[in-house]
RNA sequence: GCCGCGUUGGUCAAUCGGCUAAGACGCCUCCCUUUCACGGAGGAAUGACGGGUUCGACUCCCGUACGCGGUACCA
């Protein structure tokens, strides 16, 4: 225990007991999905922001699976889960996928864990036994509402009335346990508690614990809900700092109580609810309707529901990079100050600090997004571009050596924003025009531009060195001999070799393409041409 | 309804009481280039509202409005 003067600091900061907690503990966190579907782009950025976290302090990251509804559990999600980290690069040191310590990390796993706890906090008088059927639930309900209560909860003003270890005798109660009488264990909510913590993000927090309901902590099928198993496997696995989605916020009293009954108060973590990516348009939670409905990725992989097979798009086959979706979601509600925008995993990892996120939520910008792509796929060296194009050519049943599609992917990537745009601003490397736009070319057509293009195919044939500078230089001297401007003449040049206005400098297309294919192209186009 | 959390340009955002309010995306103009991009130079565009506190408020406090989240034997 560490004491400070208590004349010079009499209300420590947060930030003071966030670094006083630091020396202490080694950083431990955990990203903890339920495996109930694709991987939401927000799922990510938290993931992302757990994985800098402990990296920055030279922490451990665990994934935990929350399987705790039977009911829910979808097949292959935990496998989709744990490729789309391997694909961000964000790979958690303990999990499922290569155990750990505290192994097993599947709360199902787990089960017959939790149920002690639960017992322990009814024991205490925190909790108690529940014997409502859904039936009974739903008529409490309907009652309520005909009162007017908007939202009727399992709280203080009902559960006096309803069937639970708090309203039974203890007879009953005991007789109905031994007889094996289906139950839950809900948490005993105070009546007159003010809970508060301090969020790393948003600071000091507040809630009245009356105005939460007596939540389910163990249910009927002996699994834990998300409130118990948060707490106990927080603690069990020895987790410092807690980041999850601000959604989770109004639930926060039920687990620094729960924290508080279990009596581990001590070695709660520091919580921290990350704001929420919104919708580019309007408001509201980003979700994958939004992404169908206005075209573009919001899982980070395509993900194919089992059940239904339909399929949602993924930012991954949509041609991002791995680097840059994850630079891309780093941005989104967090920043270093500085201006700077594009960061390396190392970087970041560097300059990270849970202190400078957002409070707010992000409206999520595809446009931006692609933006981010177009920064790395410039960074990214031509070689290697070329190996991730390979596919796209395949698909289309091109063979083409390694060095040329590299010397392409270097040529055309200033224009790309996806890799299989490499494509669209090159497809003319890899097969001859079909069609030429005739249209750019007639109306300036003349005899005078087909008799230098005649008499430049056979200076063409001469040249030694066919790349870029010397022949752009036999281009423009035989154009100042004939008169014409060069400009009048590099479009028609252009469209000769690639067929259309597009495309990156002729000159390092002629280069590319080589002697033998640039002249065939040009016969074939003043052909056409003249036609 | 109740509870909580938010609110700086169209979007992401800096600012931790001194602002003539950065920067980026997108948009527009120009230059470069007789394709498109890249690059360069400019431009339009912002503190929800009302009260305090203060010499001074985008920054702190209180209201209001608006938005979002939660209100399950889902996470």
């Amino acid at each position: 225990m560490i004491v400070y003067p208590v004349s010079k600091i009499s209300f420590p900061s947060p930030k003071l007991l966030f670094l006083r907690r630091m020396s202490q503990k080694k950083v431990r966190v955990r990203f903890a999905p339920s495996p109930t579907g694709g991987l939401h782009l927000g799922g990510v950025r938290t993931v992302l922001f757990n994985y800098l976290f402990a990296r920055h302090h030279g922490g451990e990251f665990v994934l935990r699976i929350e399987d705790t509804d039977q009911t829910r559990f979808v097949p292959g999600a935990e496998e989709y889960i744990m490729e789309c980290l391997r694909w961000c690069g964000l790979e958690a040191d303990e999990g499922p996928h290569k155990g750990g310590p505290y192994a097993p990390y599947r709360q199902s796993e787990r089960k017959e864990l939790y149920r002690r706890y639960a017992e322990q906090l009814v024991e205490a008088g925190h909790a108690y036994y529940a014997f409502d059927t859904p039936e009974e639930l739903e008529a409490m309900r309907e009652v309520e509402k005909a009162k007017g209560n908007y939202a009727p909860q399992y709280n203080q003003a009902v559960r006096g009335i309803m069937r639970n270890s708090l309203s039974l005798g203890a007879a009953e109660v005991k007789d109905l346990l031994e007889k094996g009488a289906p139950h839950v264990i809900r948490i005993r909510m105070p009546e007159q508690e003010e809970v508060r913590f301090t969020d790393m993000i948003r600071g000091e927090v507040s809630f009245q614990a009356n105005t939460v309901d007596d939540k389910v902590l163990l249910k009927a099928d002996g699994m834990p809900t998300y409130h118990l198993a948060v707490v106990v496997d927080d603690y069990l696995m020895k987790i410092t700092h807690a980041f999850r989605g601000e959604e989770w916020l109004p639930s926060a009293p039920v687990h620094i109580l729960l924290w508080k009954y279990l009596g581990w108060e001590a070695d709660m973590p520091q919580w921290a609810h990350l704001p929420l990516i919104l919708k580019p348009d309007g408001n509201g939670k980003l979700s994958k309707r939004d992404g169908d409905r206005l075209g573009f990725p919001v899982y980070a992989m395509n993900w194919t529901d089992p059940k239904t097979g339909e399929l949602t798009k993924g930012f991954r086959e949509n041609g991002f990079l791995p680097e840059a979706f994850v630079n891309m979601l780093a941005m989104l509600g967090w920043n270093d100050g500085s201006g700077q925008e594009i960061f390396s995993m190392e970087e970041l990892i560097e300059k990270f600090s849970i202190g400078r996120v957002h409070k707010g939520g992000a409206k999520f910008d595809y446009e931006k997004a692609k933006w981010f792509n177009h920064q790395y796929i410039l960074k990214t060296p031509d070689d290697k571009l070329a190996a991730l194009f390979q596919p796209v050519l395949q698909e289309k049943g091109i063979t083409a050596d390694a060095a040329y599609v590299a010397r392409i992917a270097g040529l055309v990537k200033e224009r790309c924003h996806f890799v299989n745009e490499i494509w669209d601003h090159g497809f003319f490397f890899f097969a001859k025009p079909e069609k030429y736009d005739v249209d750019a070319v007639k109306p300036k057509w003349s005899a005078e531009k087909q008799a230098f293009f005649e008499a430049w195919m056979t200076v063409l044939e001469g040249l030694d060195d066919f790349s870029f500078a010397p022949v752009e230089e036999s281009f423009k001297q035989l154009a100042a001999a004939k008169g014409i401007k060069p400009g009048e003449l590099q479009l028609p040049f252009r469209i000769m070799l690639c067929g259309g206005k597009f495309g990156p400098p002729v000159f390092a297309i002629a280069e590319t393409l080589g002697k033998k294919e640039t002249i065939e192209r040009m016969k074939l186009a003043l052909a056409a041409f003249t036609v």
